[in-house]
DNA sequence: AAACAAAGTTGTAATCATTACAAATAATGA
DNA sequence: TCATTATTTGTAATGATTACAACTTTGTTT
């Protein structure tokens, strides 16, 4: 929790309990949740947390660049609170996403529309996974 | 449209008057457009089609692989009709979708999860584009 | 510490994209 | 033609996200 704060901190984000919990949620499960995943993951310990404010503050730490939001799935956003530079893996069969580590450079130097400024790169890749594969 | 046909046909798909309006519309507009964006398109000449159809023939064409369906966006899908291997640049002011052609095999060679096949990958760029941020 | 202002949180009610579904229509094959 | 199957259509649900206004917490000024 302690490490969440600082992290907001780092991140010009004032430490609100709801803010630190849900950093720390991201911090701790690097599972790429969803908003409904981390309420309801939160929900016991903060009795008061409302779904809003895991949205709210989910949007804050994005535009801070505190966490990553992934439009991998389609249907949701999945959060991510590691963010150096790497890519996705969506198995459409279980719906897990995984990490893929990216070596460096690998994002960089494209034919980009000229004068234009890059905020933000996502590079994801769909399939089956293993586990799910050998079934 | 006799080309969209044949491309339909290529593709495996039944050629239905309305497929082959919506894989036209995506042929011969390279803008990535939403389904609200085609169903506009194509309402004036096709009077009785439904936004459903719409959507129907999409998720046909996006699972034969006629078409991409982008999430870049967030909001909603886009779709693009050109499917040879490229990335896409979205400027978050005005909206507009930019293809970013990719040197071979940059989206190859990654760190994959064992044992996992690829489906499709998607390269997503988020900023302000030159005519945006000239202003 | 009291009073005030600003920022953050909450619950409810909209909104908007997408899907479910069942009836109607069109295409296909015997 | 008749029967079967695929496709289309409109409407009604669903589900994620946002709008909003009331409430609470935090920070600041005196």
């Amino acid at each position: 929790m302690i490490v969440a704060k600082q992290y907001l901190e780092t991140h010009g984000i004032r430490p609100s309990q709801q803010r630190i919990a849900v950093m720390h949620y991201l911090l701790t499960h690097r599972t790429h949740p969803s908003v409904e995943e981390i309420y309801d993951g939160l929900k016991g310990e903060y009795s008061t947390l409302s779904k809003t404010t895991v949205y709210n503050t989910l949007k804050t730490l994005s535009e801070s660049g505190a966490v990553l939001t992934l439009n991998i799935a389609g249907t949701n956003a999945n959060y991510d609170g590691y963010v150096a530079p790497h890519a996705h893996f969506l198995c459409t069969r279980c719906g897990k996403i995984y990490d893929v580590e990216l070596a460096h450079s690998d994002l960089m130097g494209k034919n980009l529309p000229e004068g234009s400024q890059i905020n933000d790169v996502q590079l994801y890749y769909k399939g089956i996974c293993g586990r799910c594969s050998s079934k």
